[in-house]
DNA sequence: ATGAAAGCGCTAACAG
DNA sequence: CTGTTAGCGCTTTCAT
């Protein structure tokens, strides 16, 4: 790969000096005389000059580079969040380094480590795992960084309001006068998952009906379409007064059309499903999915924004609020 | 963000020069007493040293940096191609930087001169267009590249035998014994849309089941799913005879599926049809989708090792084979 | 087998 | 307002 012309070519084609093509290049930090500046101008137009950023990032100790990890780059919710995440970063002029995770600690830390290496000026982690060994690596090497989907005391971090869309979805069906409910997705911890079936749970009890025992699945990841599915199966069949259910994410939801429709079951007509994720996806399966939608997009300039000026900010979740898509899955006839 | 030991850190701390520390770090190129190489190595993990990779680019001139532009990251298709170089990517060491084109060849040349600037070793493109112009811009900047998916005469290409996908997904529904089938995505060119369209026309016609214009769909990027929606839409209410349908793409089939479900026709029962490209989102439609099956991995490894390996390398096409994944959609029963 | 030193291309302090 | 110059941290020649 031919490196192309330097600065200094630059330079002399324009019969000045190298600090002052850099000023001219980066509007600062010294003042350029319009002449002066033109002639560098043309110069670099001439050259067909593009500055080498490796050289600038290591004299500035900055790559204008961020980094992302995330537990799987092909699965629609991370896929979506990666793209709002590369589009804000784009946006503000910065390049984006991607790494996958396989929802595994081990890679996750080895990528974070790749990142670290290459020197990117922050990271944004969507963590795979309990985040607090990745949060502790990340202080330890004082890079700026956000939590991005599921937080930890110790740091930044950027989420939806899972609780409230949890809630969310557990309103809507009670709306449609729902009385037995399932709840696909479950836990203890402060992850979406647990967050959002402990919101539609909290949201079921308060109005009086709140969820049995034996009607709330869980499903361990990485492989929540097949949990789901298997959950949703043996459900159907040993409790056939459910009538409607709530799933916490797009890929239990998927699991669940997948046993309705194999089980006879019609969605949106005796079966009520709303989701919580809102991919792009939901709109198109059959019946198009109702869903209490994340603001991927917000989430993802946030996340930018926060780490980019996240010098010495304190920890603290940065949180934004889903908004309900009601489609058919719920039974809604719109 | 503290920088952290330089190498000089580490050969003052071992007693010796940067140059040995280097060649220690390196493996090479010179050989290394075993004693100094011991307390090298020592030093390096007791000041927790780690090699500042800009430097070493810079340096060096490779970045060990690959970078990637695609149409979508979140688009299926994409998003599993992705995961799929990146993995690769990371397997033999190196980092990847994506962008996201829109389907807007604006800014693909954009995310593209991004690329160059951040002196990425080498670029990998899935265009968003034709690819014209990206290719003359990657030649003449002289960094070695591949286009995966779409081809173009000019470079070296890793893509999936799109043709003989065309033509598996027309078999699998003639061997169904279906006569009046449609074809969703059409077109003249040597993008895959069209590639896999011509391919299935082909095959039909060699079984003397000629495709009827009316029945060949275009849908225009990048809205494939609501294109197809609305295309299937009208043929399933103009057209009761047709019993099949071949999708070019998943997001086609999605379309297609969601109209099918509207329109009150059981695809899979009374309506068969089948796919191209295999997402992993298939398997959990309902029905699941029977899908020709692009090979994803070996699609991203292999553009990976072409682009590596590509010094000189002749203009070609490195082919794939695609694999029949059968479902239920195409009205088998397994 | 090892050390000293040059320099990758750039930015910014220092000196006019 | 502009030129000269010292490095950023690393790899690699050139000497020993």
């Amino acid at each position: 790969m031919a490196t192309g012309p330097t600065i200094r070519d630059v330079a002399a084609r324009a019969g000045t000096s190298t600090a002052v093509v850099s000023y001219v290049l980066n509007d600062g930090p010294r003042p350029v005389a319009p002449a002066t500046r033109a002639r560098v101008l043309a110069a670099v137009a001439e050259l067909g000059y593009r500055r080498n950023n490796l050289a600038r990032a290591l004299r500035a100790n900055r790559s204008s580079t961020l980094g992302l990890v995330v537990p799987d780059l092909a699965k629609p919710f991370f896929a979506e969040l990666t793209r709002a995440v590369e589009d804000a970063a784009f946006t503000r002029g910065f390049r984006l380094l991607v790494g996958s995770a396989h929802f595994d600690a081990e890679r996750e830390n080895e990528q974070l480590h790749a990142l670290l290496d290459a020197r990117v000026d922050a990271v944004l982690l969507v963590p795979s795992q309990e985040p607090k060994s990745a949060v502790a690596l990340l202080r330890r090497a004082q890079i700026p960084h956000v939590l991005v989907h599921r937080t930890h005391p110790d740091t930044v971090c950027v989420a939806g309001d899972d609780t409230d869309a949890g809630r969310q979805a557990a309103d809507h069906l009670l709306g449609h006068g729902h009385h037995n409910i399932a709840l696909l997705g479950a836990g203890a911890g402060d992850d979406p998952v647990s967050l959002r079936a402990r919101g539609a749970s909290a949201a079921l009890t308060d109005n009086d009906r709140p969820v049995p025992q034996w009607a709330v699945l869980g499903c361990p990841f990485p492989n929540l379409r097949e949990e789901a599915y298997r959950a949703t199966r043996t459900l159907l069949a040993t409790r056939p007064e459910i009538t409607a259910i709530c799933a916490t994410t797009d890929e239990h939801a998927l699991g669940a059309l997948r046993a309705a429709s194999e089980t006879g079951r019609r969605v949106g007509e005796d079966l009520a499903l709303v989701s919580i994720d809102g991919t792009e996806l939901g709109a198109y399966l059959a019946p198009a999915l109702t869903a209490v939608t994340a603001p991927f997009d917000t989430l993802g300039a946030d996340a930018v924004d926060a780490v980019l000026s996240s010098s010495g900010v304190a920890p603290a979740i940065r949180q934004h609020q889903f908004t309900l898509t009601v489609r058919r899955s719920c039974g809604c006839r719109s």
